[in-house]
DNA sequence: GCCAACGTTGGC
DNA sequence: GCCAACGTTGGC
């Protein structure tokens, strides 16, 4: 089993939006980066545990779990053109973009804020707080999830 | 709202 | 294939 975090506005979708939705799931589309695309639709498989991170928040902070239902499907809002992220290189025969589904699990007692990440040594190596990063899907260590987890609770 | 740090685009 | 220009992300 592999350990995700994924990034979220939450002025957008958050956490209390996924544990509204139908069965408290949500497919996670949008994803218009190669490398974050590729851990979508290589790498994340059924059962793998994700951290629901706010970006652009106040603070910014991991708050919750959930955990991936479905694997890597085509993400049908590239083949819309009305939809904001409509990419017209992605052909329904050969699509560029893929989406997983994934349900809630719990929120977090308390966020963890990006401030108290940083703070945490063992968080140090975490590709959310390495200069200058801005992907949408990253792989977490299982330590860092256990942390993270215990820091929330 | 600012802007650093990226990724992407497109002219050459 | 280089690289300047541009658009986006996301913390602050």
């Amino acid at each position: 089993m592999k350990y995700w975090l994924i990034k979220s506005e939450p002025e957008v979708f958050s956490i209390d939006d996924l544990a509204r939705n139908k069965n408290q799931t949500t497919y996670w589309d949008g994803v218009r980066n190669y490398q974050a695309r590729n851990f979508i639709r290589d790498e994340m498989k059924v059962g793998d545990k994700v951290i629901f991170y706010h970006s652009n928040a106040e603070p910014p902070a991991a708050v919750g779990i959930c955990e991936i239902v479905k694997e890597a499907y085509p993400d049908f809002s590239a083949f819309d053109h009305k939809n904001d992220h409509y990419d017209p290189k992605s052909k329904k025969d050969s699509p560029t973009w893929f989406m997983i589904d994934v349900k809630f699990v719990k929120k977090f007692s308390k966020h963890v804020s990006i401030g108290e990440i940083k703070a945490n040594k063992k968080l140090h190596k975490m590709n959310l707080v390495q200069r200058g990063n801005r992907l949408s899907v990253m792989p977490v260590t299982k330590d860092e999830f256990d942390e993270i987890v215990r820091m929330g609770n």
